[in-house]
DNA sequence: AAGACGGGGTT
DNA sequence: AACCCAGTCTT
């Protein structure tokens, strides 16, 4: 497949990969500490999401939960809320857990053995590598998309890097790699040169510190390295949302714990399967749903659709919009029942759905797609949290 | 090994 | 529209 490089090749790689990033780094939050609660924080905020993005999220989280206990003993909605927008809510959640974990089982003190590490919720390979190594300066390789990036051109591998075999052969060089350097600035020079220089298209290799040794560039393979498994196909839904208010309250519904954006809050819908339904379907489902909510005024419902001229829709359809999720793609379509001539103080509050202040819809954890559609409808910022 | 899990910026 | 990002967890 490719030569394995030497141990003194590999040495020469970290020094001079440490020497350009100690002149060349980014000035960034993260980097002005080595507290590994906020290593952690910036790792899991990190993860699949951009420096750009993550920056304001880290500077708000800290002032809100500056250490493991105050984060520990939050609300969990506090913690979604200031995670709304930033996507895997997931993490949200699972960095909680582990901050309950250092209180509880590590007695607030941060763990410092790497195993105790990974075993944190919400903590792999790559963080545990990353936390191990920026806070504690211990040699631990962390594999992430720009390591697999950078470290696939240095070693010309085209094998495709989803694979496992093949990020294993790359931790092991990194691993090697990592114990002839700094660590701590190690970790951090590898990812800001897959950053800033070997960047996935157009990268700048004459600005490489580590070109003259690098076997993608030797033998012009940059362009087509790393190799990639190609991605599944998204699949299409289309969302019923319905929009019923009264008296200045809007009946929304809490999501499922578990899932897909777990526990945040929507408008009562109604998914299928496809894109671009017609109106008439559309109708079928805000019936179907308007039932399910209202079960005890089947009745008038059935008085409320024979009774309409056939010229008067039920529903007017008053919000749309699209959203791409990473494996779905979602067409929501929000319709508003015309005229709903029965007691809305039927619904059971008991359960996942109520009716909610305009004014106080924005202290509720938002979908991004919910957040456009309540701004196009009431122009109402529902992003922005409260105190 | 494969699929679930967000959102945003580039090209 | 495709690509991809400081990945982890579940099945």
């Amino acid at each position: 497949m490719h030569l394995r490089k030497s141990s003194e090749r590999l040495a020469a790689f970290a020094h001079k990969l440490v020497t350009w990033y100690e002149q060349n780094k980014r000035a960034l939050p993260w980097r002005e500490t080595s507290d590994p609660y906020r290593i952690l924080v910036s790792e899991t905020m990190l993860q699949q999401t951009r420096v750009e993005t993550v920056v304001p999220y880290y500077h708000r989280f800290l002032e809100r939960f500056p250490d493991v206990e105050s984060l520990a003993r939050a609300p969990e909605e506090d913690v979604m809320k200031l995670w709304q927008g930033l996507g895997y809510y997931r993490r949200a959640r699972n960095l909680q857990r582990a901050a309950m974990a250092v209180v509880e089982q590590h007695a607030g003190e941060f763990p410092r053995a790497v195993d105790e590490v990974r075993a944190l919720p919400g903590v792999g390979p790559y963080t545990s590598g990353a936390v191990m190594s920026i806070a504690f300066d211990r040699p631990v390789a962390a594999v992430d998309g720009n390591v697999l990036r950078v470290m696939s051109r240095y070693l010309g591998i085209d094998q495709p890097i989803d694979q496992l075999p093949v990020k294993r052969e790359i931790t092991e060089h990194v691993q090697h790699a990592i114990e002839q350097s700094v660590p701590q600035s190690f970790t951090q020079a590898l990812m800001e040169l897959g950053a800033m220089v070997c960047t996935p298209r157009k990268p700048q290799c004459l600005a490489c510190p580590i070109q003259d040794d690098c076997t993608a560039f030797a033998e012009a393979t940059v362009d087509s390295i790393p190799v990639k498994l190609p991605k599944r196909a998204r699949k299409p839904l289309t969302v019923m949302a319905l929009w019923i208010e009264q008296d200045g309250q809007l009946l929304v519904e809490q999501r499922p714990d578990d899932g897909l954006l777990g526990s945040m809050w929507q408008l009562p819908c109604l998914e299928v399967d496809g894109s671009a339904r017609d109106e008439e379907l559309l109708a079928g489902l805000a019936r179907r749903r308007l039932a399910q909510l209202f079960p005890g005024h089947t009745e008038d419902m059935t008085w409320l659709v024979r009774e309409r001229a056939d010229d008067v829709r039920e529903f007017a359809e008053i919000a749309s919009a699209k959203h791409i999720f990473t494996h779905l793609e979602w067409d929501v379509r929000v319709m508003r029942p015309i005229g709903l001539p029965f007691d809305l103080k039927a619904i059971d509050v008991s359960s996942n759905l109520q009716f909610v202040p305009i004014a106080q819809l924005r202290q509720l954890v938002w979908p991004k797609v919910y957040v456009n559609i309540l701004y196009d409808v009431l122009k109402v910022d529902v992003a922005t949290a409260t105190s």
